[in-house]
DNA sequence: CTGTTAGCGCATTCAA
DNA sequence: TTGAATGCGCTAACAG
């Protein structure tokens, strides 16, 4: 057994230097065996080091090792908002890959707030994070950021800083391709709000296929509104108690497809015959709607993939990196149903 | 203008050494107008320090002082999984507190593996984290955690160790109540896994009301299964296609919810007339499906709150603490409708 | 009111 | 193959 601990002292953990004397090495030896390098150790002195660090339960101090190394091994994630789903899955893929490098997450939430974000940065990166992946709000980051490798995650326009985003544009174009093919010809959009890139991007790309095809893109088509399921249904109610009632609708996220859904249900209006339906994300709660929504699916995985090795890998790069994304029908576009049920 | 630098050397961030020597003084005094003590400064001093931090872009570095203060000024938090959504949100309010409390939040997603979850917890106490919240999926924490001031945030027993959860007996008591004073007869139960230790509670809840009311709960009532989509709808399709079918069912998640409803349909059931449906959460989807939810809510600022307090203050707690949960009436309990639409 | 200085726990160069 | 010594950036005695 150990000595006992004298009563009433504050049990401090063991350090390098505790298992030092207890295996009757130097720190540098310890040090050698924790790391596994860079000078070799004798296998019989190691067994001594790993019995006194076993014996004494010995947990490095990965902070004091981050000071001297100059590196946290920890990376900062700042999203608007980490309970919503999209950034949620982003939360997970990169926390996961992350970890499994060795690298650890500092979470940010910035509570859809610009200023709340800068703080959150200043304070990443005053922990001397490696670098740093954000979905930002805001055009500029504070300066603090200035030295820390930094991946954008969003649509804004960031003229050379690195940023992995979802190839939008195209999305849209599929979508609003897919429903003019099924002969629609008045074919609304419900977007995110103004202030918003993503939103920005899918308005292009619905205008542009629209305009390719000859149909009508007005300002009467469109209704921009928040990322939710109410921002949704008040869209829909408005869109569709218009004179000319569009015939279909391209809408940018899943949670505000599943609001035009219920406002389609309130009109007694029926979806696709009445009314088709193709919205953005690709999420879980797309494909368990009622009915199922067709969606332009975004693969996080990739993105998260994508934007770790970016940022962990000095190559600066001078254009955003679009990642592709790719149609999942369902039943709200007018396909077939595809279960002949 | 500052002196050129040399081309070709590593810019290293400005140091609190860097600031004594350019306003003049020594890094104690530096680190007293920093900290805004612990020694009161000289006016005109103090000014010079800020000159020279703020010419010098000077920003501390938060794991110096960590490791010198013996506190990181960080909490870990580990979860399953972050994009499941009851658990982002809790990320959600746990980091926005925590951050305004001046603590970073360790984020470590476990991908619902309990070997995973081990592993980050030990490379989160390694980290010198202040603190641990955890939902866990096993019953004991590795030994690294043992000096880490802990709080779980599951329902699993863990005689003696502090936690914050919900009181789903409670809960699930109050909806099968509500449905029982509708006059149903026959309430299913679908359940979470076998292995969940909240669904242990709410089968408990069940159980114990029906019983106290001399109604059946035997298996046959019963279904386990996933906390998805997916495992609600299989699991009431195997309930409603029994030869006595419920007349009302109490789902343990608004998740497995979707999945109740989108079976109802599929057996052209009307919800509430033919299958009155309550669960559990009190998410944003149990508002937006169709028909909207009647579910018991889980109030998650109140438990990160409660958590954080708790994992940040040293007193120890013996029981569990029960957050108090209300029952949210909507639509598919069968109550008039409380907008007469 | 301010300066000097000793560590916090660790990695590593330089000697041996 | 190992040991001694230095310093990463910072706080807080202690000593003026």
């Amino acid at each position: 057994m150990a000595a006992h601990a004298p009563e009433g002292d504050p049990p401090r953990a063991a350090t390098r230097t505790d298992v030092a004397r207890a295996a009757g090495v130097s720190t540098a030896v310890v040090s050698y065996v924790v790391n596994n390098g860079p000078r070799a150790v004798a296998p019989a002195t190691r067994a001594r080091v790993l019995a006194a660090m076993e014996e004494l339960d010995y947990r490095p101090n990965a902070l004091a090792r981050a000071l001297r190394m100059r590196s946290a091994q920890a990376v900062g994630l700042i999203v608007p908002d980490v309970s919503n789903l999209y950034f949620g899955a982003l939360a997970r893929e990169l926390s996961n890959r992350a970890f499994d490098q060795g690298y650890a997450v500092l979470l940010g939430d910035a509570d859809n707030d610009v200023d709340r974000e800068r703080a959150q940065v200043d304070s990443l990166v005053g922990r001397q994070i490696d670098g740093l992946l954000i979905v930002s709000l805001g055009d500029e980051l504070p300066a603090s950021a200035e030295n820390v490798p930094t991946v954008f995650l969003d649509q804004r326009d960031r003229p050379g800083r690195r940023s992995v985003v979802a190839d939008d544009l195209d999305g849209a174009a599929q979508a609003v391709s897919h429903l003019i093919g099924h002969g629609r010809r008045r074919i609304a959009l419900v977007n995110g709000p103004a202030g918003s890139p993503e939103a920005v991007q899918r308005e292009r790309g619905w205008r542009e296929t629209l305009d390719a095809a000859g149909l009508p893109h007005d300002e009467s088509l469109i209704v921009r509104t928040e990322f939710s399921r109410a921002g949704g249904l008040d869209a829909a109610l408005r869109l569709l108690s218009q004179d000319e009632r569009p015939d279909a609708v391209f809408v940018a996220s899943d949670v505000q497809a599943l609001g035009v859904l219920a406002a389609a249900r309130r009109l007694r209006l029926k979806v696709p015959d009445d009314l088709a339906v193709i919205s953005f994300d690709g999420t879980e709660e797309a494909a368990f709607s009622d009915p199922p929504l067709t969606t332009v699916e975004v693969p996080i995985d990739r993105i998260a993939e994508t934007a770790l090795r970016a940022v962990l890998s000095p190559e600066p790069a001078d254009a955003p990196t679009f990642v592709p994304v790719r149609l999942v029908i369902r039943e709200t576009c007018g396909c077939p149903e595809p279960t002949g049920g």
